[in-house]
RNA sequence: GCCCAGGUAGUGUAGCGGCCCAUCAUGUCUGCCUGUCACGCAGACGACUCGGAUUCGAAUUCCGACCUGGGCGCCA
């Protein structure tokens, strides 16, 4: 029976392990292995004078990164790693490694990201990189407890759609049979006409998909939104629900995810204050203009140099909120006192944003009357309008990066780090 | 899409008009080695992105294409 390696003691005395060749290290008299499987490594010791002839043909024949299989006594010694060694009685190769391979497993070499995506099965053996998507597999189970635990419902929303989300971006077409159709880009308009279905609190953790030409370490043509939407509630509930959403999803991971963030070297995992400060959008570019020197006038976007600004000033998780109604999508509600600044905010890490939500508007005329404004036309909106009339209750939520929640986690310096197979401008394959 | 920097053995690099049938490391192969832990030692193998131009001579200069990294824009 198969043992993982991390549970292979002295005390068990025989042990039978599989995984992979991770070193070879032949001394002539007496050859080491180090074995690898998703749990650590362990070394495997074969005297030459006392093993028998089967296990060194094997020994003899086995390559790098193959998997194989070997049994054997295990012997407490101080000189190994872990203090415990193997010692083979069965040697078995199961699957041999050809070489060279595409990528150093060991990391003796660096290996450039392009060259490790163009190989990301075998990158995804060191553990390093396995750490990051052991971590993301936490957070987005960390992301589901949360949501089931305050009673949200569970969705899925097509991703094959007839027409664009909110405009703005660009989306990919598709052949649907004899018409166009394109890959969603959010999904905004089927969340929002849930709670026309009166499900009052729904969530949805899927892929999305932007056509943005753009070529950066935080941006993917698909990526993955974590979003929710509640009835009954303003954008200062929302908020506090991804406040609470972000710091319970940090101490998950650093509850149980010790090992994997030591494979990073990540010592101070810091799980982020409650109580987010809220910078409204007017102050936001104040300190924008002050730190870059740049004429930002009220209205504009805050670029990227803005955003390092603020987030520098800041030093930790904050909201950017008040936003100008002119530079946020058609469906933020604007304040009744003051409609030219609505109820949206940006959540903001201090290397980037991280989700953007508001409440939204829920009276189908103001919501035809704001299309309008935004140039687009109301018509191809009228799947998404129609609930409108029947019922619609103010409601109010946002959308959340995945990618970004862990890249900003873990201080990965590439989204794609944080992706096992990215698209991005140039990557179709693998 | 724009700007900048690049593209040299499987991987990561040095070289930047002749000292280059190209450096170093790692890797692979062969030999030696009984406590390695980035094992060591000896030997061998393996590369100038593609196309054009300049030149007596190009990895090196120029032009074009393709590809990569970073910054910006767009965007989340």
């Amino acid at each position: 029976m198969r043992i993982p390696i991390q549970a292979v003691h002295p005390d068990i005395g025989e042990a039978e392990i599989i995984g992979w060749v991770h070193e070879i290290r032949d001394l002539g008299g007496l050859t080491f292995l180090l074995i690898r499987d998703r749990t650590g490594i362990i070394q495997v010791t074969i005297p030459k004078k006392k093993a028998t002839d089967a296990v060194l043909a094997a020994v003899k024949a086995v390559s790098r990164e193959s998997v194989i299989r070997v049994s054997g006594p295990v012997k407490p010694i101080d000189k190994a790693p872990g203090g415990r060694e193997l010692v083979p009685e069965l040697f078995e190769i199961i699957s041999l490694s050809a070489s060279p391979m595409p990528l150093d497993v060991v990391e003796k070499v660096p290996a450039e990201l392009d060259t490790r995506l163009d190989a990301r099965f075998l990158d995804a053996r060191r553990p390093r990189v396995s750490a990051v998507f052991q971590i993301r597999s936490t957070v987005t189970r960390a992301i589901y407890e949360f949501f089931f635990s305050r009673g949200f419902i569970n969705i899925t929303t097509p991703k094959i759609v007839a027409a664009a989300t909110e405009g703005g971006t660009e989306l990919f077409p598709i052949a649907y049979f004899e018409r166009e159709a394109f890959l969603n880009q959010s999904p905004q308009l089927y969340k929002q006409m849930m709670m026309a279905a009166g499900f009052e609190k729904v969530f949805e953790i899927g892929p999305i998909f932007r056509a943005e030409e753009h070529n950066t370490t935080k941006h993917l043509n698909e990526a993955t939104s974590i979003d929710m939407e509640m009835s009954f509630a303003d954008h200062l509930e929302v908020m506090k629900v991804l406040e609470d959403l972000v710091i319970s999803t940090y101490r998950t991971v650093a509850d149980q995810c010790g090992d994997q963030l030591s494979a990073l070297e990540i010592r101070d995992f810091a799980i982020p204050e409650p109580g987010f400060p809220r910078l409204p959008y007017p102050e936001a570019i104040e300190i924008a203009k002050k730190a870059t020197g740049e004429d930002i006038k009220y209205g504009d976007d805050i670029g990227t140099v803005s955003e390092k600004a603020i987030g520098e000033e800041m030093g930790a998780h904050y909201f950017i909120t008040d936003w100008p109604t002119a530079i946020k999508p058609y469906y933020a509600m604007p304040y009744e006192e003051e409609p030219s600044v609505c109820k949206a905010f940006d959540l903001m890490h201090p290397r980037m944003e991280l989700s953007s939500g508001a409440e939204r508007v829920h009276q189908h005329d103001q919501l035809v009357h704001q299309i309008r404004a935004k140039g687009l036309s109301s018509e191809s909106f009228e799947f998404y309008l129609n609930p409108f009339r029947y019922g619609m209750p103010p409601h109010a939520g946002w959308g959340l990066g995945e990618e970004r929640l862990v890249m900003t986690m873990l201080g990965l310096s590439n989204i794609r780090e944080a992706v096992l197979f990215p698209r991005d401008r140039h990557r179709l394959v693998p």
